[in-house]
DNA sequence: AAGCGAACCTGGCTGC
DNA sequence: TGCAGCCAGGTTCGCT
């Protein structure tokens, strides 16, 4: 499910009820998400306060006051919603019930004043850690990941480099995290489109020669204006909803390629064709990505 | 060492 | 209607 974009979105919609809040009460209601939950994860994280609510790649990091850092992940399925006085703030597909949780609800936070955070995560392919802040940088999770495609290093001389020599395909190379880190499926898919690239060509084939220097360029700046524009998109959700739930808010509808399989290229007409690639699906116009 | 495919888990949709 | 089969936005593991 989410991506940079909706883990951004996700983020400021947590951030009006947890940052700068007391969290009073933790509820674990299992011991193991993708990973085991850490040692003490309950009561590490009681009392403290947040003072900080931030973003690496596709991980939440809410600083403690204790100095821990909670790093969550969402995997594929995992959601957050904000209930007050027991009523969801958020948009949200699923409804909250006086008495009885839904499924899949697997760790409550009560912050002072009663707000609730609750993670809920169906394939439990998302998980929480804690980490001392001074070791994060040097934590499992943090430490392979590559850029961050929004900060001001992304460039074609950039990805030239990166890529330099790969022969596993543009496709594969955009989706390792430790190059770039934070896009998924999705866009992926949708920047190899805006730049004309396949996502079948070898990474390697990138270079500082003629006409691919300057397809390094378009696909940089690609990557960059198709993140930045779904989390604007997502971010106008938030003008009335907590929109917390990782969905893709309404950047779906600008979906240029993404799950479009025989609909005609916005660039040259001719329809998207679906493939598989590592065992995901590609979507991509085998008239214009070259 | 790089580059695949499989595995993890549940739910929703499609087609018979 | 029922059910098997396929698919899903991520990451990690293990085998060539």
């Amino acid at each position: 499910m989410p991506e940079l974009p909706e883990v951004e979105t996700v983020r400021r919609g947590l951030q009006p009820a947890m940052e700068g809040r007391l969290i009073v009460k933790v509820e674990q209601r299992r011991p193991d998400l993708r990973f085991p939950f850490p040692e003490r994860f309950v009561e590490r994280i009681e009392g403290q306060t947040v003072t900080a609510l931030g973003r690496r790649a596709k991980y939440l990091l809410a600083d403690l006051s204790s100095g821990d850092v909670l790093i969550m992940h969402l995997g594929m399925s995992g959601r957050f919603t904000i209930l007050e006085n027991g009523q969801a703030v958020q948009q949200g597909e699923f409804v909250h019930q006086a008495g009885g949780l839904p499924a899949h609800d697997h760790v409550i936070f009560t912050m002072e004043g009663g707000t609730r955070v609750i993670y809920n995560d169906a394939r439990r392919f998302g998980f929480m850690d804690l980490v001392p802040r001074a070791t994060l940088p040097e934590s499992k999770h943090m430490k392979g990941l590559g850029l961050e495609p929004l900060g001001n290093v992304l460039d074609g001389e950039t990805l030239i480099d990166l890529f330099a020599q790969k022969k596993t395909p543009l496709k594969a190379a955009l989706l390792d995290q430790s190059l770039i880190a934070g896009l998924g499926n999705i866009y992926v898919c949708e920047a190899l489109h805006r730049a004309g690239l396949s996502p079948q060509r070898a990474a390697g084939t990138l270079t500082r020669k003629g006409r691919m220097r300057e397809k390094a360029d378009t696909l940089a700046r690609a990557i960059r204006d198709v993140l930045s524009e779904a989390v604007e998109a997502g971010g106008s959700t938030l003008r009335d909803y907590a929109h917390t739930d990782g969905s893709l808010g309404y950047f779906q509808h600008s979906f240029r390629v993404y799950d479009r399989e025989g609909e005609a290229c916005t660039r040259c007409g001719a329809p998207i064709k679906r493939l598989v690639q590592s065992g995901r699906s590609t979507f991509y116009c085998a008239a214009c990505q070259k």
